[in-house]
DNA sequence: CAAGAACCTGCGGGTTTACGCAAGACGGCG
DNA sequence: CGCCGTCTTGCGTAAACCCGCAGGTTCTTG
């Protein structure tokens, strides 16, 4: 067996390599990257079918280039290994795993045990290992209750990404009524009215710019889906 | 001497306190602290005057725990250490610290020889190190080229809030107008308009959230920053 | 002191947002 | 099939936002 290890931390790395060799004695070669392009890469070269990465590393995320390493060979086994639970990771991470893909989710933070335990379960039983902490969010995310909808969190990245009510529109194919409805009930779920405090005056808050703080406070966006979403947007404005 | 080392990655903890030891040999006591609160504390009780900590901790940021320490004793030499480079960091730290401090912002990036090397400089000689590529950072913004006026930088972190124009407005004491001609500077300056790609229609972007969107982008704002801003905006509420 | 640069401010108006009201469209479900 | 909940869309309005125009400050600079 050979494994691929992607992290951009060197400390980090190294910690990696030594408890692959450690939980895996049947794998005879361990490979590593530095960033998500590099890992790309690899993996083509190699062919590999076993890989731990980082998510959230300065040059091409773990997102990415878990993307098109699965594009490419969707049966590959990825462990993702983060620091943070947040759930914009979370649910990027389940947008692009392939139908019944074997993978992992596990934080820094778990012990030298987990981890280990997570790379045989997840490499050589071809199980999925999620972390606790990161399953709760997974369910409550995608599940109904106080979760949001894909149409919610999609408006909610295109207010992020600072587009108007009309672009979004287009790019959605909707009304700009409808565009409007759905801003509505975003607003609903985060919360955002604040007529919290008392008396008098109300109206503190810019509505759309808030969602958008709300949203970032409560890692429902981050650095990294703005930045997978700045692409996308791109792209479809060079699509036309 | 005694040293604190305020980090809340163990391998990095682990690492730093190593590179103490060898770097200090005048050293007798290290002693830790793995996020900003405990870190307050112990700076505190052992009345510390050599710390070195990371920016970015889960429950209190390396900024935040800084100032309180430096409100307590500004003599404190600290060391951040720290993964990035982000100019919300790099204002972050220059705006708190007290005249005269001496202080450091090595990357985690740096090799082994230069943190040394800056531990040294900093907590024998009483001198400042910063990087070389946050010092770059730190005079395009605190300059004038290209760089953000404190004024605008002011009112970037209060759209990032999500505030209406007229509660900015009550909030620095300023007309109405007044904000807005800010915000039409910051608009200029984050190059928003985006007239670029080419013919027909325009107006694809919502100015103020799409400020926000590249002031992210550029990492002018961060997650930190804007938990920082949130609680003081909340003080300011408070206060009426 | 005069010429400017850099801000602050009021006025006015065109555009965009936020949202109530109400009329369809679609999909279960008893 | 008829009822109901969810989603979409149009119309209309009040508020917020963006910004040109122009008359003030304050502070620098020759």
């Amino acid at each position: 067996m050979k494994v691929l290890i992607v992290e951009d931390d060197p400390l980090h790395r190294t910690y990696l390599h030594e408890a692959v060799v450690a939980a895996l004695p049947e794998c005879e070669t361990v490979i590593e990257a530095e960033n998500g392009l590099a890992a790309e890469k690899l993996a083509r070269d190699h062919k590999s079918a076993h890989i731990v990465m980082d998510l959230q590393m300065a040059t091409r995320n773990g997102i990415e280039a878990a993307r098109t390493i699965w594009k490419e060979r969707p049966e590959t086994h990825i462990l993702f290994w983060s620091n943070y639970s947040d759930e914009a990771y979370v649910r990027g991470v389940s947008r692009i795993v392939p139908d019944g893909a074997a993978y992992g989710y596990v934080l820094k933070s778990a012990s030298d045990e987990r981890l280990k335990l997570a790379l045989r379960s997840i490499f050589i039983e071809s199980q999925c290992v999620i972390d606790r902490e990161v399953r709760g969010l997974q369910q409550k995310s995608l599940g109904q209750t106080n979760g949001f909808t894909d149409s919610e969190y999609e408006i909610l990245i295109d207010i992020g990404l600072g587009l108007t009510d009309r672009t979004i529109a287009k790019r959605r194919n909707l009304s700009l009524r409808s565009v409007q409805n759905r801003l509505q009930n975003l607003y609903d779920k985060l919360d955002v009215y604040q007529t919290s405090s008392d008396e008098n005056e109300d109206g503190r808050f810019n509505l759309r710019a808030r969602a958008v703080t709300v949203a970032f406070l409560r890692k429902l966006l981050n650095y990294s889906a703005l930045e997978r979403a700045e692409a996308e947007l791109k792209e479809w404005f060079d699509a036309k």
